[in-house]
This record gives C-alpha cells, structure tokens and sequence, in this order.
DNA sequence: GCCACCGGTGGC
DNA sequence: GCCACCGGTGGC
C-alpha cells in the first residue's frame, strides 16, 4: 500500500470581478512566485499577472464556479477561479468540477487518495496519461488548502476571501448559513446554531466547520512581521517565476511526505477575469465558452 | 446603513 | 510565534 495518499488539492482562484472599467493596478510580476519554503509542502499559491491566457485549458473552467452569489460590493476582491487536485499517482493537477466535489473530496483526502481516475466522474476519459489541467508557471496565484476540512453542510456555503497583497493575512474564511447569515468564526457559529437548533437537529454540528484558511505558496504575499532573512532560505523575491519543474515536486506534491497531515491541497488564485488555467499544455480540446 | 476588508491582540 | 477572534471603518 501506498503508505501516502500523497495528493494534494489545488484550487485556482480568480478575481472574478469584472470590472469593465478593469483598472485594476495590482498586476504583481512575477516575482511574486517564490515557493521557497521546501518543508512546508502543504501551501501553494500562484498569482496570475494579467498577462496572456493563451492556452488556456477551456474545457475545465465551464463548469467550475465559484460564484461570489455577490456581485461582489468592491471589486477589489479576488475570488477562487477553480479547484483542483493532485493525483496521488502521476502527480498531475485535475481541477475539480464543483466547489462541493472538491469539499467532499479534501474532506477524505487521506483516507482516500486521489487518482485521475477519479476525474472521470466529470471528464470522461481522463487518466494518468493526459497532460495535467494546470501548470504552475507563476501566471496564478496558488493556495494550498488544508485536508481534514469537514464537508460543508447541506444548504451552508463555506467563503475564502483573498486579501490583497501585503496585507497581514492572506485570507478570510466565512460560512453564510441556510438564512444568509455570515459567520466568521466558531464560537459565532456555535451561537448561531444554539439560536437556531433545527439546524442541531438535522445533524450540523461545530465540527463540521473550519475557519483554517488556505496558504499562499508566495511566501510574501503575506506582510512580514520582520523581513530579515534570518533564515537562509533561497527566497530571491526578486523576479522570477518558478519554474514548473523544478517546484512542482517540491511543496504540495510532497507525495512522500506522508505523515504530514498538512499537504494535501492546493489553492489557486488568479487574479485575473478569465476563470482558469493556465496556459499549461494544452490539453485535450480548448473549448471555451 | 451595510458589509467587505483589515489590523490588533489575547491565548495557546 | 502563530492564529482564532473580533472591532473598526471606508467604499459602496
């Protein structure tokens, strides 16, 4: 047996505001990849610069969708453009149709490994085989999501907010309840469901909430406390973009790292209009919409 | 007025 | 040192 379900989870996000006066000055370069942290295998992040979309892999982003159920009131906010998964086996990136497959999949994600195969369920013929949905060039932002996350009860909606760049956090994690309520925090929760047992009643329960947010693989995406380089680590923020062989195997992958509860799942953020991908290797068939 | 976004901080 | 939690507030 394969002592590691050794897969990770991606999602890709997108900032889906679409603005039409699009002046959106942010456009990081591409330094903003420096996955350093070679320990951590569990949080991955890339940033897309508005650049080109070229080869986009259409065929995935149609039906993904993270709709922001809000037209979001400040346009600023980058929403998840995609979710996606590693292959325990041939370590390639499937993007995973719904939000809600992706939660029932990261839910189990140890205990149950994820393969091409798998994909299937949403893309037909996939396998080992087909090229990988994404690559991480530095044109997104990546995310590794944390496994263990419960589901997302029935009728709740589980929110990852980007905060922008330099900020001291990377994300806000909100659930908005059956009535539209938003909770950012267990102990809200807690109380919310003590003042509305039916929802007890029906089986949801604290621990079927998490508030752990996803991690950048841009290590500095996040404000430092103290940027010195105390720790010699190969952070060169200066410009680069990782080059997609040499990192891939490295954090989220990780599928040796077994014992590490914590790589498991990726984010992707993109901060751009397009839902996806990347110009990765162009996949079977480019349909866009 | 609402709420998305942010920073501060107390507790671990 | 990290992160869950929460109050403030500016943009809409």
């Amino acid at each position: 047996m394969e002592s590691n379900p050794g897969n990770s989870m991606i999602s890709p996000i997108e900032n889906s505001v679409s603005p039409p006066s699009g002046k959106r000055q942010k456009t990081l370069s591409n330094k903003d990849v420096d996955q350093c942290d070679d320990d951590t295998s569990h949080q991955v992040v890339i940033y897309k610069n508005g650049k080109s979309d070229r080869g986009l892999d259409a065929q995935n982003e149609s039906h993904f969708s993270v709709e922001p159920s809000k037209p979001s009131k400040r346009g600023s906010a980058k929403q998840i453009g995609a979710f996606a998964v590693q292959c325990a086996k041939c370590q390639k990136w499937r993007i995973i149709s719904t939000k809600e497959k992706y939660e029932e999949i990261r839910e189990r994600i140890q205990e149950d490994p994820f393969f091409c195969e798998k994909a299937r369920e949403w893309k037909p013929n996939v396998s080992c085989n087909d090229p990988s949905d994404i690559s991480q060039d530095g044109s997104k932002l990546w995310a590794i999501d944390k496994p263990n996350i419960a589901q997302t009860p029935q009728g709740w909606e589980r929110l990852i907010r980007l905060r922008s760049e330099g900020r001291t956090k990377f994300a806000d994690v909100y659930y908005r309840s059956p009535t539209g309520t938003q909770l950012r925090s267990l102990k809200e929760v807690e109380k919310y469901l003590a003042e509305h047992p039916q929802y007890v009643t029906q089986g949801v329960a604290l621990s079927h909430f998490s508030f752990t947010s996803p991690a950048p693989l841009q290590k500095d995406y996040v404000r430092k406390r103290l940027q010195t380089s105390q720790s010699g680590v190969a952070h060169n923020g200066s410009t680069k973009l990782f080059q997609p062989k040499e990192v891939q195997p490295v954090s989220w992958a990780a599928p040796p790292v077994d014992d590490d509860p914590e790589n498991k799942k990726l984010v992707l953020y993109n901060e751009n209009n397009l839902p996806e991908v990347v110009q990765s290797e162009p996949a079977a068939g480019a349909n866009e919409a």
